[in-house]
Order: C-alpha cells, then structure tokens, then sequence
DNA sequence: CACCTATATTGATATATATCAATGAGGATT
DNA sequence: AATCCTCATTGATATATATCAATATAGGTG
C-alpha cells in the first residue's frame, strides 16, 4: 500500500511521486465507522484494492460529470463537496476524517453529481467501487450501515434546504458557524480553514455579503474574528439568529 | 385485503369506513417497479402484509416528527411531500402513481423527515417498514434496487436545491413548469390540480411573486393560463428562461 | 525588502423579492 | 339567490441581497 500524491503539477512526470507506506485497514480508525460490520476478511479486501492518495490544498479529487469508479474515504485535512452550478458554486458538506464521500451516482449512472476537492492538504484511500457494491450486495449489516449513512446525509441536505431556502442571511450564516464549530473544527475559538468564498458556498449568498454579516456579528459582540480565528462568544444569541431566521 | 377510508372527519365512527375489495399485488402494476426484482414468494409477503387506504384531497398522509412506520406506495391521484420549515412549506416532490414515499427516517431513528398529504383524491398501499427492511437484507437485487431509487431521489433533490438558490424567480417558476409539464402530470396542455400555493412552496417563493411571474409569462406569450389550465406555447422561449436562471 | 498576486474588506448603488392591504372570483352552504 | 369562505389576483411599498468598484491586507516569491 501506498500513498501517492497526485499534485497537479506542471510536469506530468511529478504527477505521481512522494510514494509512502501506510497504515492497512485493520490498523486503521476507519474501521470503527462504516466498515464496522465487515467480517475481517471483507476488510481484508478493502485493504487491498484501496490505494492511498495525498492532495494539496486547493487541488480537486474528482469533478461533477465524471466517472466515479472510486469510493472516497478522507483520512485526514479537510475536503469540501460542492455543486457548481449557475456561475456559483454551493458547498454541501465539509469532509474530515474519518468520513467518506460516496455520490449518488454509484448506483445510477457512475457519475459524479458534484466535485470534491481539498481545502486542507489531505490524504484519502480510495476503493474500487464495484469492491464496494459487491459488499453491500453480500453483507446486509453493511447494507444497511451504508443505507443509514445515506439517510442521515439525505438529513443533513433537508435541513440545509430549509436554512438555505426559508432564512435570510444572518441565519443563514449563523447556521453555517454552528456547523463549522459543532460539526467540523469541534471547539469554540476554531481556525477557518475556509475561505471567505467557502463561508459564502456554505450559505447560499455572495462573499461580500458573508463578510458584512460576519462583521455586524463582531459589532454586536455575538463573536470575534481575529484573521481566520473565530470564536462564539454569545452562543445564545447566535442561536436566536439562526432560529428567526 | 381492503381499502379503508381515514376520512378526518368529526365523527369518529367514521374514521374507517367505506371498506371496499382492491386488487392484490400481483395483479397490481407497482410490481414492475421497485418491486420487480422480488420473488413471487416476497410478493405474496408484501400483498398480505399491505392495506390500501384512500384519502381525500387536503387530507395529511403523515406528518413531519412522527413515526414511521409505513412504507407507502401511492396508487392513485396525486400527493405532495413538504418540509414544514420556519412559516412556510418547502414541497420537496409530488408523487404520483406508481409511486413510493420512503423517508431517509427508516433507518435512522423511524420518524418522518418531511410531511405527506394528498393533493387530488388518492389511495396508497401502507407496508410495514420493518418487511421492508427485511427484504432488503435477504434480496440483494431488491436493496439494489432501493439503493438506485433513493440515489436518483437526492439526484434530483441536488437540481432542486440548485435551481432554488442560484435561480431567480422566473428560472424557478420555468423549472417547476417543466416538472409538471414533464414528470407529472405528462402532458401539455394540463390541468394544475395543485394550487397556486404549491406552486409557490415548490418554487420557494412567496404566493404572489409565482403569480406573477405566470402573469408575466402570460403577457410574453410563453403560455397560457385559462383557470387551472396551462399549456406551454414556447417551449424554447421558457428553456432559455430555466437556464438563464 | 519590495513586489506581486490572491484574498479580504468596505462603500455606494441597483434590483429582486417579500410583505401588506385591498379587491375579485368561484364553490359550497343555507 | 344571497351569504360565506377559500383561493386567486393586483398594486403599493419596504427591505433583503447582489453587484460593481475601490481599497486594503497578507502570503509567497524573486
């Protein structure tokens, strides 16, 4: 097993190189998560048909309208999925480890409904995703563990629809930082890895208005901002933002 | 196996009445749908299993928040599925016949993630969620099967939320007149039995704007509207619309 | 260190959209 | 036929939000 780094270099020849052993899959935390129902011989077979992928910030992991042979399963940074649509792009979720990225296209057309790319520098394994289905399709335990995951992001877009759609902005936003702190950065003063572009891909509203917004918040003594360090000092009141939409 | 009517009505008496006889699933054309890759023998399990139910139009199928313990297949008129969010519905999809509203609550925590209610005058099938999942567990085509439906319905969930937050108005009101025009009710000239204000909550505006808007489409000539009678006159025209947002 | 580029910030303005209020039309009920 | 009620329509107005343009800041690079 092996890490290669796939940095979009300019020179096709550096575009696999940095090669490095890795932890397998038994050794691996991944393997608490999704794969938890797997018999250790399954995992044996995840194990060996992943192979492991390193990408600096910024670069893509795949785009929306490509194939999607490979199952994504982010061991460490941060990537972010995101539709592009009418000249803008909407963030739909922020992956960390150990989390995965699998497209609702694996099982329509093997395509991808949206791009994926690091925003973190960050290592992922990638599976063959036929590996994957013929699991689900042997293992009803890790079907119906990976039916759930679906589920539970299929949860998750509801309640971003529903911000995204019935909010205005400052409860957009003030959704967006509970999400970033509870969900994401899991402390209080965070770093944001993000961009201010990323805050507003998260929102649904334009990078200038995520920043006006973000200040009013520093005005009014809800948080500071200190460069990319936020931190909530009022969570009650940002709270009632993000409930009154 | 019956129909039962859950008529709201004041009197309870009359809660479950005008019992009449259906058709079985084998007879039933949903078996060439989801159903298709289960064995006769899973058939007849679902057949006994089932009940059919009729509902008036207006009338709730299920609520938003409370268990979920049906699978429900809608075999005739028309329903809609709406997130109740802050003041406003957002309508997720209408369902018609031969179709199935399955939430992603069933395997997470069996509670509704969204409400149901009947749009026109409908009957739907009721099965147990829990021979459901059983069957998805013991037929790999089966789960298959579910897996590809419940993909295809975030597929479309992802051109939704698309289409509300980076579309105005009027590319939103077009896209909602292809869906209706295309998908639901399959014809051109249609009869909308949904209201204006479904109209609106699939468009995530408000009641007047989606008004409008159809005014204005009016007035260019793109369609008309004669009560609840549309018919498209430039399709072209309303394309260019949806896609210049 | 100076430069350069990408990103962040701010302000001024235009515009899309919701809200409020009033009126109109159709179906049911008496 | 008259009443009532829901739904549809229209107009006037307020406001949320995007856009455009200018400036500031910071990180990287020679």
């Amino acid at each position: 097993m092996y890490i290669i780094s796939l940095t979009q270099s300019k020179n096709p020849l550096l575009m696999v190189n940095k090669l490095q052993h890795s932890t397998n899959c038994v050794d691996c935390k991944c393997k608490y998560s999704i794969f938890k129902n797997l018999h250790p011989f399954e995992l044996d077979l995840i194990n060996n048909a992943r192979f492991q992928v390193s990408y600096k910030a910024g670069e893509i992991i795949f785009k929306q309208g490509t194939p999607s042979p490979y199952f994504v399963c982010v061991t460490s940074g941060l990537a972010k999925i995101y539709i592009e649509g009418y000249g803008k792009n909407l963030i739909l979720a922020l992956v960390k480890p150990v989390d995965y990225i699998f497209g609702p296209g694996i099982y329509v057309d093997n395509r991808h409904y949206y791009s994926a790319s690091a925003v973190e520098d960050s290592t992922a394994c990638l599976v063959d995703v036929n590996l994957f289905k013929k699991l689900i399709r042997e293992n009803p335990d890790f079907a119906d563990e990976f039916i759930k995951r679906v589920s539970l992001q299929a949860i998750f877009n509801f309640d971003q629809v529903i911000s995204l759609t019935q909010k205005q902005m400052h409860g957009r936003i003030a959704d967006v930082i509970f999400y970033l702190s509870d969900k994401i950065y899991c402390q209080n003063p965070f770093n944001m890895t993000i961009s201010r572009q990323d805050l507003a891909d998260l929102s649904g509203m334009s990078k200038e208005s995520a920043i006006r917004i973000l200040k009013e918040f520093k005005e009014e003594g809800i948080l500071t901002v200190h460069g990319n360090t936020l931190e909530i000092l009022n969570t009650k009141q940002l709270r009632q933002i993000s409930e009154t939409g």
